[in-house]
DNA sequence: CACTGTGAATGCATTCACAGCG
DNA sequence: CGCTGTGAATGCATTCACAGTG
């Protein structure tokens, strides 16, 4: 047995974390073609790992398969947005910087869907401060730290140039976040206690430009 | 000594060519402020990693620094450049879908200063297809093989829904495209000789939640 | 002396391989 | 049987710690 038998494990990786909502997006895509029972094999397949990993990422949390059978796909999905802290609740959500990836962002249908409901939405162009973006109203960036704290902002995106970025996390950090996502490259300072994750989009080329590299020069 | 001196090494960690990039980008940084040494520790610390790491990742390309000052910027900075293949030479790029999130990489300075140019842009959309944006005329969905083979293009970036992810993924493949870094969430296949990266911008929401559920529920 | 470069040690993550179950 | 759940083995990645160098 993994763990006490109901509650959380102590220790799971945080690669396995990230799988979770890859498991859980194909649950939703079995489910709705009323597929019933699926083996770790061909979970496996279809997202592109190892069957012995997603039984082991699975045991993290408990025992869900029968043997012989598989994984009954609607209770591994429903007991799988429990853990990934989906279900049921919402989470508040605060974004700063509403250009293409902004924009982008807003637009993107599986957040909605997970929970993560757009409370704040701030830039600093005049021009977009008052407008309406996916039936939010666009706020002066000034006004931050005190929006997210009255809308108790859960997490926060930054989705503004590398300059004004540390700004802005700042006053998300005043505001009381202690999730933030930044998409601006760079690193930021913040408190211990706030959980960061930067996503740069260029390193993702770069890596692929230093395979290539290889292959091309000899 | 890490290798045989002047070529390229047999084995770095992949994960060390993701930092690669984010090293580049504090280098010119530094470079910009006339900085001309710096110390594997301040690299780090600029980075939020630790200084054996910084040491460690650069020894996999030879040796660069000088004992008791550190590394001359300048240098490092052109040796990092040659190695990430992003010297002298320039990338070919297309890219699928010219919606919020292809408008945000289209507009990305990053990419032109690092060399990859956008060669091909297509859509499906008649009201984006002859559009220019950019610089780059919108080409219709349709011809992106034919494009992407006549262009020599090195690296596709798919930002299209995922219901055509797959079909634009197997015309890259089919243009001769061998490098495809996908946004859109779900998976991919891909013939053996194709590099791809899926990049899914709700994962990190989600491992988000998952921390903070732990934190509020007990 | 301050700093690099690197064996050796440690700590994660993945994979193997198989006992055990329905 | 077919398939799960998991110790044990392996393979990466990071960190330690220090000999060696300008």
């Amino acid at each position: 047995m993994t763990n006490g038998g109901n509650g959380q494990p102590r220790q799971v990786p945080d690669a396995c974390v990230a799988r979770l909502s890859l498991y859980l997006r194909e649950l939703s895509r079995l489910s709705s073609k009323r597929v019933s029972f699926v083996s770790s094999r061909r979970l496996a397949e279809q997202l592109g790992l190892t069957d012995a990993q997603v039984r082991r990422d699975l045991s993290y949390f408990g025992q869900f398969g029968t043997s012989g059978r598989g994984y009954e796909v609607r209770r591994l999905h429903d007991r799988l947005t429990a853990i990934l802290g989906v279900s049921g609740r919402t989470w508040n959500v605060a974004l700063a910087g509403v250009g293409n990836l902004g924009s982008a962002l807003l637009a993107y249908r599986g957040f909605q869907e997970r929970g993560f409901l757009f409370r704040v939405v701030v830039d600093t162009d005049p021009q977009k401060i008052g407008r309406t973006v996916q039936g939010i109203t666009v706020a002066p960036a000034s006004r931050l730290a005190q929006l997210a704290r009255e809308q108790r902002i859960h997490i926060g995106l930054i989705a503004v140039p590398v300059s004004a970025a540390q700004a802005v996390c700042d006053q998300l950090v005043a505001g009381g976040v202690k999730a933030i996502v930044n998409f601006a490259p760079g690193r930021l300072d913040v408190p211990s206690g706030v959980r960061l994750r930067t996503v740069d989009l260029a390193v993702e080329l770069e890596s692929l430009a230093f395979h290539l590299a290889r292959i091309n020069n000899r």
